[in-house]
DNA sequence: CCGATGACAACGC
DNA sequence: CGCGTTGCCATCG
């Protein structure tokens, strides 16, 4: 749990990004930062998640979060330090939701970030050229 | 209280 | 264009 109340805030308002991601989509850590206002910290982005509670009776949980539509820009999932295998929790998540995640030789859980993923929001970099990440090429439906 | 680490990302070479 | 280093800030030891 957070220790200071600002940081509260700031957990708050990441989960609350994250649970604005529609089902079959998946986003960045960078890009809930900069939803939330903190486009400097995407580290902290995925500290909230690690923190995220739970408790059932929490507002914010497993359930009620969909932490697992939550990718480095990479387009990968990064193995955790404490729960290696939690990696391929997400994974498994993400193919029940329609979002194909296939292993490279490295062992990098690969999703297609310009097929799946999700950028709704203009942000100042990407408003004139400044196009990151990818782009949703297909842009299917939800 | 101070130092090290981390579910990341951007810049430099 | 790929790999290495720095920055950010909260949490752990």
């Amino acid at each position: 749990m957070p220790r200071s109340d600002e940081a509260e805030a700031f957990y708050h308002a990441v989960y609350s990004a994250i649970q604005e991601i529609p089902r079959g989509k998946v986003t960045t850590y960078g890009h809930i930062a900069a939803l939330i206002g903190t486009p400097d910290r995407p580290r902290q982005v995925g500290i909230c998640l690690k923190h995220l509670p739970n408790d059932p009776d929490a507002e914010f949980n497993g359930e009620t979060v969909p932490w697992q539509r939550v990718i480095n820009s990479k387009g990968g999932i990064s193995p955790r330090s404490n729960h290696p295998a939690g990696a391929q929790t997400q994974a498994n998540a993400l193919r029940e939701e329609g979002i194909p995640v296939e292993a490279n030789e490295m062992g990098e859980l690969r999703v297609d970030l310009a097929k799946y993923g999700w950028f709704p929001t203009q942000l100042p970099s990407e408003a004139g050229d400044g196009e990151e990440e990818g782009e949703n090429g297909g842009e299917g439906r939800e």
